[in-house]
DNA sequence: TTATGCGATGTTTACGCAAACATCGGTGTC
DNA sequence: GACACCGATGTTTGCGTAAACATCGCATAA
């Protein structure tokens, strides 16, 4: 193996125990010393308070800049009661929900002037959960954002920390919490009336796995759908969310005589499933249409196209901030869902059934 | 001048600031008043120091619930100086590497016992950088991990911290920090010696965005690997790693009469590549071949599966917080680059030259 | 002139925790 | 029985900051 390029660079100090010798900080009272001003002048100066005049606060900045001062956010927190930053709990970075959600979560949260802190679930178990929630009383973070299928909260065991306020996506829990999350059913119902308006019979769902909240929720309403459209659902076929899952079900759904349209519960498997369907010889769309969920960025460059439900990351982002804020604020924890509406973006992979064969 | 001076004394935060009135929390005092102990015994607890009988031990644990305490952490980190949290600073959560190397941070540094705090900074600008240096001086972490294009913190206006370590991802810095990346290099000049090995008089390039220090290296490997071979270089193509410009560079390629292998910075503008060049009518890998970079789960999908240079994400992750914590406990910065090697990993997109033709 | 007001700055204090030191009973030793 | 020792617990102190309160001096009003 390619071992490793190491240039040094200074030699190691001797004996540095662990956490040992943390060079002593400097603080406001040496800035305020070498300024010739009170600590508390520092302080002023320090958040930006009006009333210090010119000269002073120069002199003031000059000694900052020369002592290379730096503000304790451990005293100002301790102070203050507040980190100004945001912790969000969630299993994976794997799904591109997450990492989307997380992506809007950071930057809404940077624009209000919170940081986020990331709190990653090795496992979806009851022992990682209730490790995490242990680790989060324990954290520096105000407030924080769940992104997880709650059921996972329901035990005794694992219970938020009191009087910390919370905001779940992805979650049935709106009755317990306040709850931001994609409209999994109008998105589904959208891709399957879609299907069945295309003249479709039926449509075949190849939904996510079982723990999953999203998954539970688009094959509910994708039966619903073709129930109250009169048509028989067709079993299930299902994945966990890769592409090699959806590349598998694929195999099987190409031999499936009546299946002429597939509703994919979401784009990863999509992918998977037109790579068995091409491989098994089954043009898609004339033979079989698809209709994704999520609208990735490379669903357009899928072959061919993928049409998909599109889900609004951002907004979800950015909400679940604003709820955990305005709870934060005003010191009530809310209930409730809020739905973010989906879109269906039509691409080319759906087509009319084809009934001359 | 009429100053708008507020008739006041004192400054703007009169009323119901977002801080307005937090509830007091449960402190150590609280606990030890209830358990009938001192607040030491109380911290002795909830440090799991061993000289406490367990009876009382029970006890405080018993007040500690009853009350729900939580140890407040700005106040410990106040006395022990340190947060246990490391900053990650980055650009975007859009790109594969960026998103897995974070997520294989968020796990090492769990597994030390750190969390993780997000910077995301909203683009790539000298002003944007700034500003989040600036925010994450007054951060509560102990440390942070830069995950850019190193040469935007290069001016004077950007300076890291001083006291604070750092350890450096994505970048070329190595003479001024300690940089952990990808074998870049190495990878590159399997994927171009594959294509030659095959048969190929040539590879084509389609490379990533210019800022990039991953998509320069990459560019430059594959030049000079053809130059060893004593190969001419066709000019790069060049995309911004989404799928999208694969397929605007693919329709491109598609047209080069002697192009029969094109090396891809990376799998998403693979994917769109191979959109392209099937609308195209071109056959892959009988027409052109084509490798890409990063080996993304869906890559085993793509029509044909791709053949790819694998990265070890976890790797690099892992040697960053590594990294940075053993800078940490030893306060002594680093320098040098350490390299993670790739991995060729051969599908279907990639074939012999169709010389017949 | 003296009183008054107010802006600029200094002094005190408390935030919650944990290290350092102090105390207080009991045990073993001679 | 006096003393040293030790384990369990209490008391004091200080980390860096910022609110609250105090002070000082100058400008304007009476």
């Amino acid at each position: 193996m390619a071992e490793p390029v190491d240039s040094e660079g200074s030699p190691s100090p001797p004996a540095a125990g662990p956490a040992a010798r943390r060079v002593r900080r400097v603080s406001m009272a040496d800035v305020a010393r070498l300024a010739g001003v009170s600590s508390q002048t520092v302080s002023r100066v320090s958040n930006g308070h009006p009333t210090v005049v010119e000269a002073t606060r120069l002199q003031v900045l000059a000694a900052m800049k020369e002592l290379g001062y730096r503000p304790n956010s451990a005293a100002r927190a301790l102070k203050s009661g507040e980190f100004r930053t945001l912790g969000v709990i969630l299993f994976t970075l794997s799904t591109t929900g997450n990492v989307r959600t997380l992506e809007a979560i950071a930057s809404s949260a940077a624009h209000e002037g919170y940081a986020v802190t990331l709190l990653p679930v090795a496992a979806p178990t009851q022992d990682e959960v209730r490790g995490a929630f242990t680790r989060l009383g324990e954290l520096a973070v105000d407030a924080f954002i769940v992104i997880m299928e709650v059921h996972l909260l329901d035990t005794a065991t694992v219970s938020l920390p009191p009087g910390v306020q919370v905001v779940v996506a992805d979650s049935d829990a709106g009755d317990r919490y306040s709850v931001v999350d994609t409209d999994q059913a109008g998105g589904t119902r959208e891709a399957v009336r879609h299907l069945l308006d295309l003249g479709h019979r039926t449509v075949w769902h190849l939904a996510g796995p079982k723990e999953s909240f999203a998954a539970q929720r688009r094959a509910d309403a994708w039966r619903a759908t073709l129930t109250e459209a009169g048509r028989e659902s067709p079993p299930p076929v299902r994945g966990d969310w890769s592409a090699e899952s959806g590349y598998r079900a694929g195999l099987r759904l190409a031999d499936e005589p009546g299946c002429t349209a597939v509703f994919t519960a979401n784009d990863q498997m999509a992918l998977g499933l037109l790579h068995a369907l091409h491989e098994k010889g089954r043009a898609v769309p004339e033979d079989i249409s698809v209709v994704g969920f999520d609208d990735i960025p490379e669903a357009a460059s899928f072959i061919p196209p993928l049409t998909t439900i599109h889900q609004d990351f951002a907004q979800v982002g950015r909400l679940l901030v604003e709820g955990v804020l305005r709870q934060l604020r005003t010191d009530a924890p809310e209930r409730g869902t809020t739905l973010v509406p989906t879109r269906l973006v039509i691409r080319s992979t759906t087509a009319p059934p084809n009934t001359g064969s």
